[in-house]
DNA sequence: AATGAAAACTTATTATT
DNA sequence: AATAATAAGTTTTCATT
């Protein structure tokens, strides 16, 4: 029963969404708490499956030519199955469900266009009869793609707030 | 001038994105190398803004109540003036400029729908007056959201292979 | 659930190739 | 660009509250 958030785990979260390799301890002394707090809280925020330290980076960057937005319609009834069977894929990085004209959306990664081109046009349909309809935006530009949770934390907690300063100087740009 | 990673960078990312905690001194041990080439080869990943090592976790986990995938259209010639300016809300976690019949994709979050319908309504069209048209799917449950890149350097390596074993043990599912 | 103390281990710096 | 040596700092374990 994974139960919500205190105060203190969202700001060693944050201190960790800054820099993932910043010593406990460090942490702890800026928090005045010690340093086992710290590292229990985050064995439990990670047994739980909630948060997980790892290395992030820029697609563009890592030797992938090309990242799709790939909006997918699913015959009726077959959407929950057909979602599953899309994380299988190693070159496909995000799945959800949703509402609207799409059931399901996904990231892709490819080498280049002609690669993407073959998964939608051939390699999606026959590993998935289900879909009938699939829609494609190939990325240009990632302006902003962050992993801190400073801001939404403020955020949530001032509802008024719009547009004010951002994470943008700790988020990577994938261009 | 950044280059693209030789394999060793490729296995040190690979392996910190399975655990961005653990000790540069055992990933040295294992691939055979010097902790300080490991500690230099991220410095240097880092400072040139490619890889970052940070928390990662599940947004519906951390006091997101709706997690929505919106599709902007813009009038021609202020796309990304558009797109920049969307990087600034705390709340907007993804800007890409896209081909296809949507400009720019952004993932937003929210508290709940009202907070995500006022966002769309009237938030975004008072901020960025060039929008001409907004599609909105809001996330019902997110099956894969995946940071590791072992599965992406086989995949780019071999062209051949699909859906075979996946990274699921190491990502977050969102629901 | 949090803490302090201590041994084991890692990091960050420096000099060397 | 990589390495070994080393002082300083951190992690991990455990007994205590």
């Amino acid at each position: 029963m994974p139960e919500s958030l205190d105060d203190l785990d969202r700001r060693i979260v944050s201190a960790l969404a800054r820099d993932g390799r910043r010593p406990y301890r460090d942490i702890a002394r800026e928090l005045g708490v010690s340093e086992g707090t710290v590292r229990s809280r985050m064995t439990r925020l990670q047994d739980e499956g909630l948060i997980r330290v790892t290395a992030v980076g820029s697609p563009l960057a890592l030797g992938v030519g090309v990242v799709a937005l790939i909006l997918v319609r699913i015959r009726p009834g077959h959407v929950q199955d057909a979602a599953k069977r899309l994380t299988a894929f190693p070159n496909i990085r995000f799945v959800g469900t949703s509402f609207g004209s799409a059931d399901i959306t996904i990231q892709s990664l490819h080498r280049d266009v002609k690669d993407l081109h073959r998964f939608v046009s051939e390699t999606l349909p026959s590993a998935i009869p289900e879909i009938t309809s699939t829609e494609t935006f190939q990325l240009a530009e990632v302006l902003k793609s962050t992993w801190t949770w400073g801001d939404w934390f403020e955020y949530v907690d001032n509802p008024a707030e719009e547009a004010h300063a951002s994470d943008r100087e700790t988020s990577i740009s994938e261009t």
